[in-house]
This record gives C-alpha cells, sequence and structure tokens, in this order.
DNA sequence: ACCTGAACACCGTTCAAGT
DNA sequence: ACCTGAACACCGTTCAAGT
C-alpha cells in the first residue's frame, strides 16, 4: 500500500518508507522491541513524529514491515539428503534469526504476520516432513507442534535471561525452588540429583528438537 | 516484605496490600494485562497513584503477587495411577489456568517469576516424570522440554485468536499462505489436502503432549 | 506512618494548519 | 502532496509537602 506518486504533482518527498523502516530496524536490532517509538525514529530521522504517519498507517504496520525485511537476512542453509535432517536444518535456521532478534520473536508469536520472504521455509519443511513418511494431515500438525516448541523454548530461554539481568546475575527461579525444598521432597532430590541443569540454548534445542521428531515421525 | 506496623504509632492505612492486589487481579481477569496501570488501580481504590507505593514496590512487583493469588486459585485435579496420566493430568491444570489468564501467561513467560503455590505441582511432576522411568537428570529436561511446549502452544493459539479478533475473523495467515501458493508447490499441495487444518485448543494441547511425552520418555 | 499534588519524562495518534 | 505544532489522552515514577 506504497503511495506511488504518479507524475511529480505537489511537494517532493524528503522521508521514504524505505528509510523509515531501516531505522526502526535499526533501533530494534540495537536496543530491542521495547525502545521502539514513533518519536525514536522521527527524532532518528530529522522530523516530527507526524511525517511517518504520511508513510506507514501504525506503529504495528511499521513493526510488520521490519520484520518481513529481517526475514529477508535469513540465510538459506545448505539442505541435507535425509529428510529428518532436512526439517531440522530449516528450522535450526528460523531459531537462529529469532535467538538474534527477540524483537521478532514477540511480534510473530502474538500477531501472527507473516511475509512472503518466510513461505520459502515454510514450503521446504512440509516437503521435508512428507519425504519423513508423514501425511497431509500429519504434516500440518507436525509443523504446528515444532513452531510452537520453538517459540516457547525462545521465549522461555529468553525470559530466564533477561531475568536473570534484571537480578545481577541471579537465577532467582533456582533460589526460590531451593529455599521451598523443605515442603517438597520430590524437587529436593531432584535439585541435588541434578543440581546445574541449564536447559537454555541452541544445542539443548537441537537435542530436544531431534526427541520431538522422532516421537512425532513414530506415533504415526 | 510488608510493612507490618508493630504498635499503632502515626496514622492508619487506608489501603492495604490485599486490597491493592484484589484490584489489580481484578482489572487483569477482566481487560487484560495492557488494562492494568498504577493510575487505574489508585482510581478503582479511589485514591492517589502514589498511595500505591507505600505498599507495593512497583508494578511489576503487584503484578507478581496478583500472579500467585492466581496460583492458589487454581484446583489441584485427583492424580490417577498411571504415572504418564498423571504427568498429562498435572499440565493440563496449569494449561487451564493459563489459557483462562492470558496476562499471567505473558509474565511467567518474561519474568520468569514464580510463587510457592505453584511448587505443589511442580514437585508432583517430577515424581510422575520419576515414576515414568525418567532419571532425575532425564525428569529435569522433560520438564523443561514441557513447560516450553506449553508456553509455545498457548503463546501460539492466543496469538492467533487476538490477530483474527483484529482483522474480523479472518485467518491472515492462512489468507496469505493462500495468495503465495504459485511459488510454493509443497504449501499448495498441503493447503489443498488438509485446507481447514486448525491446531487450537486444549483438544489438541492433550494429542500433542502425548505425543511429546511419547517421544521423551521412548528416547531415554 | 501514611497519603497527596505537582512535576518529570515519556507514549501513539488526531486534527487543523502551513508550504 | 507532504510535513508540522499543538493537543488529547494516556503512562510509571520521583520528590517534597501535607496530615
Amino acid at each position: 500500500m506504497e503511495k506511488t506518486h504518479t507524475g511529480a504533482r505537489g511537494r517532493p518527498a524528503r522521508l521514504s518508507r524505505t528509510d523509515i523502516v531501516e531505522i526502526a530496524k535499526r533501533i530494534l536490532k540495537k536496543k530491542g522491541g521495547d525502545a521502539l517509538s514513533m518519536r525514536r525514529v522521527a527524532e532518528e530521522l530529522g522530523s516530527s513524529p507526524m511525517s511517518i504517519y504520511r508513510h506507514v498507517e501504525s506503529m504495528d504496520h511499521l513493526i510488520v514491515l521490519a520484520l518481513d525485511e529481517l526475514a529477508k537476512e535469513i540465510p538459506k542453509p545448505d539442505l541435507p539428503e535425509d529428510p529428518q535432517d532436512r526439517v531440522l536444518v530449516l528450522w535450526l535456521a528460523l531459531y537462529d534469526c529469532l535467538a538474534a532478534n527477540p524483537w521478532a520473536l514477540d511480534v510473530l508469536a502474538k500477531e501472527m504476520s507473516i511475509g512472503p520472504t518466510i513461505l520459502w521455509f515454510v514450503d521446504r519443511i512440509i516437503k521435508s516432513f512428507v519425504d519423513c513418511g508423514l501425511s497431509y494431515e500429519g504434516t500440518s500438525q507436525a509443523y504446528n507442534m515444532v513452531w510452537k516448541f520453538t517459540v516457547g523454548s525462545l521465549m522461555v530461554d529468553q525470559g530466564q535471561t533477561y531475568a536473570e539481568e534484571r537480578f545481577d546475575g541471579t537465577p532467582i527461579a533456582r533460589q526460590f525452588m531451593i529455599s521451598h525444598m523443605g515442603d517438597h521432597p520430590n524437587l529436593k532430590a531432584l535439585m541435588s540429583a541434578a543440581p546445574d541443569a541449564d536447559h537454555r540454548g541452541r544445542d539443548r534445542y537441537v537435542e530436544n528438537l531431534k526427541i520431538l521428531l522422532d516421537g512425532i515421525i513414530n506415533s504415526k
């Protein structure tokens, strides 16, 4: 819905949508989702907040545009022969992008706005699931399950890291559990037997995803 | 950290933390996470926004307090004999509570702040995983995986529902995919073979959780 | 000891006016 | 056609003052 000015009537545009999205993307990458505001974009643009609305419908719209730009940056991985490996590699590309851009995860999880660019991945994931022997119904369900698991993994890991930042590196949930172990014998046994369990990060995601994929494929 | 006034010096308190948390909980339940503000709580309390800070450290703190109150309301389910059924029933209790209170999901996923009340569930989930034959390391990982899957399931389902609300009931992601099917043969095949796939809701969560649990237990 | 009003430093967005 | 300033209706929180 970009305004394409056919001809040259009226005042020439000083701002462009591309510039605006570019600045939004930079703020999001550097400062995160909370830091983005129309007023901030305007400031970096050297114009008034309201000028942005001539090129972009709303702040939500601006974020969606930034999201599709981000999707274009995802490197398309080499695809292995084995279909299950292929599934893994494809999801991992998405995981890596979202892990590096927490703001994008929030938008994607909450608003479900997909740009055309991401469909390259979707298409190949579908193919790979089918090659694993799943029906189309099974593929549809599998895709949805892995997407949910991926969103949850990133969300929980990010939340944990964020909470630790706020409270000077103390894993607060752990601390809290330790102080209440007395009332909960099984929790106590677990904390003693596996005291330094940290389930964050890419390696753990890969490990978990393998378990999940085995579960999905064996269930059919 | 509640201020316990020993003796009766000074002005008597008109407000109490319990009242404040009660009102916060009501706003959260009725209007959702975005609607909560100190100013709104103050209004319903019939006092100035700043009086709240005498009883509660910050808005974040207030939300955490409301969250623990919510945890107290979760009905503790009857636990079946079979350990895998037990795991399912316990997670489902948490799922139901979070599905009914989206604001709580946001807090829990982002801030990782747990109240003591929820540990009843944690303890029993641990026991059940161990009874399924998992080691303590395995249990720790399993717990983490299911938590991530649960968070992701709720988040994605809620996001989808929210997006549909905003755009008059149209499943936008689906619409969008249909319009780009031309470039993506596998996507097209899937959309034709499984056209009305809706993966939302409690029943699908149960179904998926069973697959996930089978995958986890068989992997050990 | 508890509560309040004014103020600070922010928001997204509307609307009428300027160039 | 494009940009702007003032204004609206909000935020959480600090700080000094009142009772």
